[in-house]
RNA sequence: GGCGGCGUACCCAAGUGGCAAGGGAGAGGUCUGCAAAACCUUUAUUCAGCGGUUCGAAUCCGCUCGCCGCCUCCA
């Protein structure tokens, strides 16, 4: 609220009450949601890490005005259109890691308590009702535009809004709107209509929350009108501060310009997909503070995969020695490895605690990598090298699991990557011809050895030789 | 016009008062049959520019330039 990095102290001790605006289901995502959804997910998963019981509330607008036009350009009834675009929205989102909300509403489920809202607001003098519409008077709330930080003056003397005459002001905008023909409706005091776009927020909100509660979170461009407004009327309703705490996200950019449906220069979560690896797209959302914007670029996205690549090339190298590594003790140089491991999660945490430093977080994990493979490079041996390797891994390991990111094994990235870089080649192909080779090299037939290792480079993948085995993982970038 | 944000190496990016994280790319090296991976060295005496505060500033203040966002549906 004081546009201000805060401390942070929810209202009842020890318990996070979070809301989060969701979609309105009338269409596929593209990746600016990814993006929100990514960034409330690991907000959600490091409050809960550090031990705060998270209540965690997405709405989901499944009647709104862009439904109603699908709806009818598709000649089919609005929950239809709803009902498509929310499980497409869950497949996304579980491909990329974000886990489901404690609570998810409908806000078609709570017109009840919608009503009584706005009759409510009516009661208290903030909302009139004009010809079946009900309009929420901004003038009447003094401090209308705290959020956004603007006024009431400016606004009105800068109003592009469209300008129906009987509004008291232009600035006062639809708690309920009358329905046109053929549109669907509600009944109510007011007559058939549907909700206005806040007020579903208002009333989940308050219902599952209560009148106060800790984060509200969503994209920048929600903060006005959307979050403005459904501050205006849950303060007006309840006489009680809405929310302790507003998060918003940044932006994607393309070409330094928001990502947006309205540009059209978006690109929706399956297309990108169909491109890069599931994980790549998360770690690639977590490499910019989330308030500053990010740019889509293939560079980019490339550069996650390489990034992924480094993490999960060193975790082979892990498992290589903990399998082989032999019981003489020989410590290698652990000094600094041993150092940083003491100060790690120190590190993570001032990180994260810093307003979600996803991107710093990251630089950490790459430091520890980097002294876990000079350790390795130092040929350590012996139980105590063993239980250092071990302790990074597990570290490693469970800040992963913080972020959400890094939890598979080296061979399911490989499989995965292999199947998003569509290379058609079977395992049991490659191993042939990684056995073939192999035969070529104890005869020391090198340019038989070389061939093949070209032929599946071509192909995209890669031939590591150990000492007695041949490894093969996909190029990545 | 009002409000807000950003400008850090070749690219991305963290750092918000005490000698500039991390990733990618480039160059050289160690290792290897050759590779790959890994590691080492190297690439910002400097953080858009100009002033100011301070023992000390990329970090605070002022101005200038450039870019972007919100003010209308938008994650």
């Amino acid at each position: 609220m004081s546009g201000k990095k805060e401390d942070f102290a929810p209202l009842v001790p020890g318990k996070v009450r979070m809301y989060v605006c969701g979609i309105t289901a009338y269409d596929v995502c593209h990746l600016g949601h990814a993006r929100s959804a990514v960034v409330f997910d690991i907000i959600k998963r490091y409050l809960r890490y550090k031990g705060f019981e998270v209540t965690h509330v997405r709405n989901i607008t499944d009647i709104d005005d862009k439904i109603i036009a699908r709806a009818a350009k598709e000649n089919v009834t609005y929950d239809v259109i709803a009902k498509k675009y929310t499980d497409e929205y869950y497949r996304d989102m579980e491909m990329l890691g974000v886990g489901r909300a404690d609570l998810e509403p409908n806000a078609t489920d709570h017109i009840r308590e919608m009503i009584k809202t706005i009759q409510g607001l009516i009661d208290k003098g903030f909302a009139y009702s004009l010809n079946g519409d009900v309009y929420f008077e901004v003038g009447k709330l003094r401090e209308y535009g705290k959020l956004s930080k603007k006024n009431i003056e400016d606004l009105v003397s800068g109003a592009r809004v469209e300008v129906n005459e009987r509004k008291r002001s232009p600035l006062d905008f639809a708690l309920w709107k009358a329905s046109k023909e053929g549109e669907p409706w509600w009944e109510s005091p007011w007559g058939k209509g549907r909700p206005g776009w806040h007020i579903e927020c208002t009333a989940m909100s308050s219902k599952y929350l209560g009148d106060s509660f800790d984060i509200h979170g969503g994209g920048a461009d929600l903060i006005f009108p959307h979050h403005e407004n459904e501050m205006a009327q849950s303060e007006a309703y309840t006489g009680k501060p809405f929310v302790k705490y507003w998060v918003h996200n940044g932006f994607i950019t393309v070409d330094k310009e928001k990502m947006s449906k309205s540009l059209g220069n978006f690109f929706t979560i399956k297309e990108i997909l169909e491109k890069y690896e599931p994980e790549v797209v998360r770690y690639f959302l977590l490499t910019a503070h989330y308030r500053s914007p990010i740019e889509f670029s293939d560079v980019q996205l490339t550069e996650a995969e390489l990034s992924i690549d480094r993490y999960y090339s060193t975790v082979t190298r892990i498992k290589d020695f903990l399998e082989t590594a032999g019981t003489t003790e020989k410590p290698g140089t652990s000094a600094d490895l041993e150092k940083l491991l003491a100060a790690f999660k120190d590190k993570f945490h001032h990180a994260m605690n810093d307003d979600f430093n996803t991107a710093s977080s990251l630089g950490f994990i790459f430091e520890l990598i980097r002294e876990v493979n000079r350790f390795l490079d130092s040929k350590p041996s012996g139980n105590n090298a063993k239980e250092l390797v071990i302790k990074t891994s597990e570290l490693l390991a469970g800040i992963g699991g913080v972020l959400n990111i890094f939890n598979k094994t080296p061979e399911e990235w490989y499989r995965s990557l292999m199947k998003v870089k569509k290379i058609e080649l079977s395992e049991e192909e490659l191993l042939q011809k990684i056995a073939q080779r192999q035969e070529a090299r104890k005869a020391k037939d090198w340019a038989c050895a070389d061939a093949v290792r070209k032929e599946l480079e071509a192909k995209g993948i890669i031939l590591e030789d150990k000492k007695d085995v041949t490894a093969w993982k996909v190029k990545a970038g």
